[in-house]
RNA sequence: GUGGGCGUAGCUCAACUGGCAGAGCUCCGGAUUGUGGUUCCGGUGGUUGGGGGUUCAAGUCCCCUCGCUCACCCCA
């Protein structure tokens, strides 16, 4: 009888229990933190229409997106005699795909179910997207994204408040070293206007803008002169590039240099400026965030301020990326709402999290073993689980009766901080033998004793 | 999609110009019949990713294939 030999689609994981723990302890961080905002829990299908995913992440964003094979419609005759089944259209072969990203499934919400929401609407949502990749480290084909946007207001309080929320959840979570960098496209779209670079060349010039930090700055300027700007253009774009400073003087240096020279590019310092001041009042340190000119974030769908959370050590990228995007709803509504929002790396936090060792020891894994010691004491032993269950704690008791040695090694294996142990003894007096697996003190006391201790040694039945 | 590197025990890796497939850790058991981690002793564990070829002989050489990985592209 062959086995078959289990293994997983490429790119794909499962997530154990000590993982599982991991990740419940940086998600409900980040929930908690989006519900205090008063931003409310959305979820959408996995499957959506491909009408409604094409055409919203650009070429190659496309080709990423996983096809679903259509269900029924006689493709089976295939495989008989292909004569009988012609394809002459794509979508004979596939009509729906999975979810690529979460905006695009918000904005097709917003667009079917406007006269049911209250506007401005703040939304957030924790699901799975898969994109058809090759995978990489850090890099899969079916990972979570976690999305906070509101939708419905221009203000620059809603962008500031993302930024702001990056914030807090990223100090909460442990991270010190992270910074928040800022743009906005129509500064970006105007500086190239200013700079009198046509729109088709646009593209590439972001591409080569963006790869500053990974090629340097001659390296931008040998892509720059790949796609045929002249030395003037090239000149003046790097130059501004590299303004530097506290945000309000770099905003300042770009209105003198240009603002009588593009009124788009003067929108997009207006906008920055009243982001950064709403970000203040929120209480960001000002230390905390910049202005950084060559941030570009995708090719996608933004229209405004543009934000991300990187981190220099270790250096792995942006651990939060987002931004404006007041066109894309109308694509599936025919008139546009404004829309911002950010979308949280929950893959790479927990990564980054691990190798700064940013998780505390225990998260939510059993905190008591009860063991078992013979038959005739396990009522004692069942009831005093319970008592402790009563209070808060989280208990499991030992199923087989078996030696102490093996039972104290599964508590050992899996972090179970104590162990009770009843015997005949311990059964008569209501009492157990109680011991602390990390200093290994041990104690006789009843359930009262027990939760009090535990409350004294780490504060539990708070979580 | 383009171009490199690598596949040997659960994990990390050895095995000379082709010559008996091994070690450490893990795991299981014992030393210790009411107590984990340290120590000591013993044990389990392999179609050398898969298929074909060359050879007296292939982990090693050749071909195909699958998988992983790194860089590019793009992205979280």
């Amino acid at each position: 009888m062959g086995v078959i030999k289990p293994s997983l689609p490429k790119g794909t994981r499962d997530f154990l229990p000590e993982q599982m723990f991991r990740r419940q302890f940086v998600l409900e961080t980040v929930r908690e933190t989006f519900e205090r905002y008063g931003y409310a829990p959305l979820e959408t299908p996995s499957i959506e229409k491909l009408s409604v995913l094409s055409g919203k992440y650009g070429d190659e964003g496309e080709n990423l997106i996983f096809k679903v094979l259509r269900r029924g419609t006689g493709l089976e005759k295939l495989l008989r005699d292909e004569s009988e089944f012609v394809v002459n259209d794509f979508g004979q072969l596939v009509d729906e795909a999975l979810r690529y990203d979460l905006t695009v499934p918000l904005s097709r919400v917003i667009a079917m179910h406007q006269n049911e929401l209250t506007f401005p609407f703040k939304r957030y949502q924790i699901q799975p997207v898969w994109r058809a990749d090759r995978p990489q480290r850090g890099r899969y084909r079916e990972f979570y994204q976690c999305d906070i946007d509101t939708v419905g207001t221009p203000s620059m309080l809603a962008d500031a408040e993302a930024a702001s929320i990056v914030f807090e959840v990223l100090s909460t979570l442990g991270f010190q070293n992270f910074k928040l960098k800022l743009n906005n496209r129509k500064l970006l779209n105007g500086l190239l206007n200013a700079c009198e670079i046509a729109g088709s060349q646009a593209t590439s010039v972001f591409i080569a803008i963006d790869k500053m930090d990974k090629i340097g700055l001659d390296g931008v300027r040998n892509e720059l002169k790949a796609s045929e700007l002249s030395s003037t253009q090239i000149q003046t774009l790097l130059g501004t590039l590299e303004i530097e400073g506290d945000p309000e003087s770099v905003l300042v240096k770009l209105t003198d240099d240009f603002g009588d020279r593009d009124p788009q590019l003067l929108t997009g310092v207006q906008e920055l400026q009243e982001m950064t001041a709403c970000m203040l009042e929120l209480g960001v340190p000002i230390d905390a965030f910049s202005i950084d000119l060559h941030l570009v974030r995708g090719l996608g769908y933004y229209t405004g301020p543009i934000h991300e959370s990187v981190i220099t050590e270790p250096n792995i990228g942006s651990l939060t990326g987002g931004g404006r995007y007041d066109r894309l709803i109308g694509m599936f509504l025919g008139r546009d709402i404004p829309a911002c929002g950010t979308a949280f790396g929950i893959e790479r936090i927990i990564d980054v999290m691990s190798q700064l060792d940013l998780f505390p020891k225990q998260t939510n894994g059993t905190q008591v073993l009860v063991t078992a010691f013979e038959p005739s004491t396990r009522a004692a032993s069942l009831s005093f689980a319970g008592e402790l269950r009563k209070a808060g704690l989280r208990v499991e008791t030992y199923f087989e009766v078996c030696k102490l040695k093996k039972q104290f090694t599964y508590a050992h294996k899996k972090h179970i901080p104590f162990v009770a142990t009843i015997g005949p003894d311990e059964a008569s007096r209501g009492v157990a033998s109680f011991k602390d697996m990390e200093t290994g003190e041990q104690i006789v006391a009843d359930p009262m004793g027990v939760v009090q201790r535990m409350v004294e040694k780490q504060g539990v039945g708070s979580s």
